[in-house]
DNA sequence: GAACTAAGATGAGTAGGACTCAGGATCCAA
DNA sequence: TTGGATCCTGAGTCCTACTCATCTTAGTTC
């Protein structure tokens, strides 16, 4: 499993067809990011656009040339978080223990999209709703392969399928970033969670 | 278990200390409700409260005087459509069956929440981040009272708090409210979410 | 390395929506 | 009927997302 990619490498040399992207385009694009996200952060969704330009030093129509409409830009600061983050998942598929690994990534996964709770609530709160879900489909290799495993090792129940446990598992991480979610909560769901994820009458 | 009160019967006669709360604000406050929740429906949250106002046969400014600001006019709309649903709900509290009484209120929740997907949708999508969780504190005293009676009966385990059954429900409710979620989707995550809240090895 | 050109940057300007408020209309108690 | 408080009205303010004509610059070609 390769690591994934992060912002600067992203919309690379080359544009279908054309010429190459321009280095102070990418250049931009970077700083634009690093930008929104740290307003985002501070002052939540509803901070201008020429706030976040201001703080990357650029001008407005910059901003909307790089993202031409604030909900993009809002998607993109999150897609590039979330990134970051499942990239940190993916040595997990190197565990051995194919009983273990796949409820070890599931935690995983609540424990880093708890982490970043702060911003991404602040993104919620104005609107944005966080397209976990999108994300999380960037996981789906690494599901298939620790599920597959999980359920020859005979830890999993039979008829439990990749994309089930990708939707529950993302509706409970999106539900377990609000602020009413305790760390016991968070605790219990899981346990409830890989209970019904086991085997039937193999507790 | 008493009826749940429906929006006409909200904000009666009284306010804290003051005179009656005037006839005709009452009715404007149900047609601005009305009207707002027929518009949200067609256009999404991001129709203008002018059009509310419109539909409603009311000068803007009375929109504003009964709902501050935009978010708590679509908030007041969805409480309100919850209201609604969640009164089909409380029927089930006389279901002498303990063993499955609980389980039909989950998957009977779930079924409305999905229900009314459309304009959840459209309000979820331009932001306003519908907490289906505070409508479900109402049923609390509906899922105690289940509860404690399952487990009574040996149908869940010992362990399961209220809340955090209604954290979870709502969170997967909410979840499933998206467009990918089908059917079959929401059929199992019910499945393995059972599964989980039963007593262990007794699948 | 100078000229060339298309991609990119700029920021004043436009459109439209949330919210205000001074004045007029209504309700209701007495 | 009247007094006065509540409520309604809607033109106007402020702010923000988004545009576009103009200027700047990166990268290419000879």
């Amino acid at each position: 499993m390769s690591r994934t990619h992060f912002v600067d490498e992203r919309e690379p040399m080359d544009r279908d067809g054309g010429r190459a992207v321009r280095a102070d385009a990418r250049r931009n694009r970077v700083r634009i990011l690093e930008a929104a996200e740290a307003v985002f952060a501070e002052q939540g969704a509803s901070a201008s656009t020429g706030a976040v330009a201001e703080r990357a030093g650029v001008a407005i129509g910059t901003v909307f040339r790089h993202f031409p409409t604030k909900p993009e830009l809002l998607q993109a600061v999150v897609m590039n978080l979330l990134d970051r983050l499942i990239s940190e998942v993916d040595a997990l598929v190197d565990d051995p223990e194919a009983g273990t690994a796949l409820f070890d990534l599931c935690a995983r996964v609540m424990a880093i999209s708890t982490r970043n709770r702060a911003l991404f609530e602040r993104l919620a709160e104005t609107g944005t709703r966080v397209h976990v879900g999108d994300a999380l489909a960037r996981l789906r290799p690494a599901v298939d392969l620790l599920l597959e495993r999980a359920r020859r090792a005979g830890a999993v129940r039979d008829d439990l399928r990749p994309d089930e446990l990708v939707a529950l598992l993302s509706a409970i991480c999106q539900e377990a970033m609000t602020d009413e979610w305790s760390e016991h909560f968070r605790h219990r769901a899981l346990t409830i969670l890989f209970d019904g994820m086991r085997p039937p009458a193999a507790h």
